[in-house]
DNA sequence: CTCGAAATGTGAATGCGTGAACAAGCCTAG
DNA sequence: CTAGGCTTGTTCACGCATTCACATTTCGAG
């Protein structure tokens, strides 16, 4: 058995840790470095090596005993897996400052992503150019959508607006959502939805200190 | 008993979902609403109701059998538990695109954050002005962070500068830090800290997408 | 005043994720 | 060619987190 089934049902929590691997593989790359360990791995990233171990091994077996990973080859092989072995086409919705850092973020391409369209319902903001991208009005989002193929979309407006955009994100055809509102959004199952909430995480850490003032 | 001791050793895992349980609180008292279950919350939030009530029991009984949780009383103990019944002075590192766009975020001061300070290590960006801000050298972070008393700090410059500066800002007595640079840091046991790649959010998304194109 | 519906807080049970430990395999040195 | 050290993949056991289920309390209708 060289390739273990991919179509497991592998633990979600699992799947979360493979861009975090692939992260500190990119790193040992640009170190000119060939092999690495779990080991070691785990010693830059803080998770134990029998968990790296683990996780690997829910999709085939990379690693060779006595030698370790192959930096490279296992880059590789976890680009297949997390589907970023090519370029996905992003929207973003929002023209305000955010969504102006994610449209000039260059961290994207590298790691297998684009934004192809930016969206903004301001008139004042619709026809400006960012990065070489031109804000587009919310009523051609549909056809943007559908003309550039894309599937993943970055919400990017103030949280009043955030449920009306995720719908019709939906209703155009997206099917992975990046929402930096900090609001839960209501979308079908079949939809995958991600948050990002500074402040969620500012005050996780606010629990743990003690104010000096 | 009225209230339980809070110096009890909570899971991590559930003060990380209480600011999700204060947004959605939040979200309740703009809508003028009395009165919340755990039902609603989880509802909302999707999240089991018996995890919501769990989760609050750790700390405290604030509901009431047969009619729920005040929403007001509800959100007043859990700012007081995460500690933001007050407002945190943080310094943010890289005046780039996305250190600029923290600057101008008007989410944080609602929510018991207020950025005072911005660095950066670029001559050409240095006194810049933003949102009445001024841009300073990194050779004054040390004294400023002290002088304005500033314990959470946010990293917003490219990957590898990002462990250098998690090194200064921790021999300058920061003591939580928000890395948005996709490299994780090495700093002592007793310094807070946590990440935000929406790269790895985004490769998380598509292991369960179907590439169209 | 009484009854029923609703909602909390919690102990018990289930399920899942993590870490320890080891057999097996690989490489290098001598 | 052999021996020893290193590292993987995997099994097992433990512990933690989540869900279930229920006794208890509250409110409102009649």
């Amino acid at each position: 058995m060289i390739r273990m089934g991919n179509s497991k049902n592998i633990p979600d929590i699992v799947i979360g840790r493979l861009p975090i691997y692939l992260r500190a593989l990119n790193l040992l790359l640009a170190e000119q470095r060939e092999y690495t360990s779990s080991h070691e791995l785990g010693e830059r990233l803080g998770i134990s090596s029998a968990q790296i171990r683990k996780d690997l091994s829910h999709f085939g077996e990379f690693g060779k005993q006595g030698t370790g990973y192959n930096i490279a080859y296992l880059q590789e092989q976890i680009r297949q897996i997390l589907h970023v072995d090519r370029e996905w086409p992003m929207a973003v919705v929002g023209a305000g400052d955010l969504g102006r850092a994610l449209v000039h973020y260059r961290g994207f391409v590298p790691r297998g992503f684009r934004v192809v369209c930016v969206f903004d319902n301001d008139p004042a903001r619709i026809g400006e150019r960012i990065a070489g991208l031109t804000v587009q009005p919310m009523s051609e989002l549909a056809s943007q959508i559908a003309a550039h193929r894309v599937q993943v979309a970055m919400i990017a407006v103030p949280l009043e607006a955030a449920q009306e955009v995720a719908t019709q994100l939906v209703e155009a055809g997206v099917e992975a959502i990046l929402n930096y509102a900090p609001i839960t959004i209501s979308v079908p199952d079949s939809v995958q939805v991600q948050y990002i909430d500074p402040v969620a995480h500012l005050q996780h850490m606010t629990y743990y200190l003690t104010p000096k003032t």
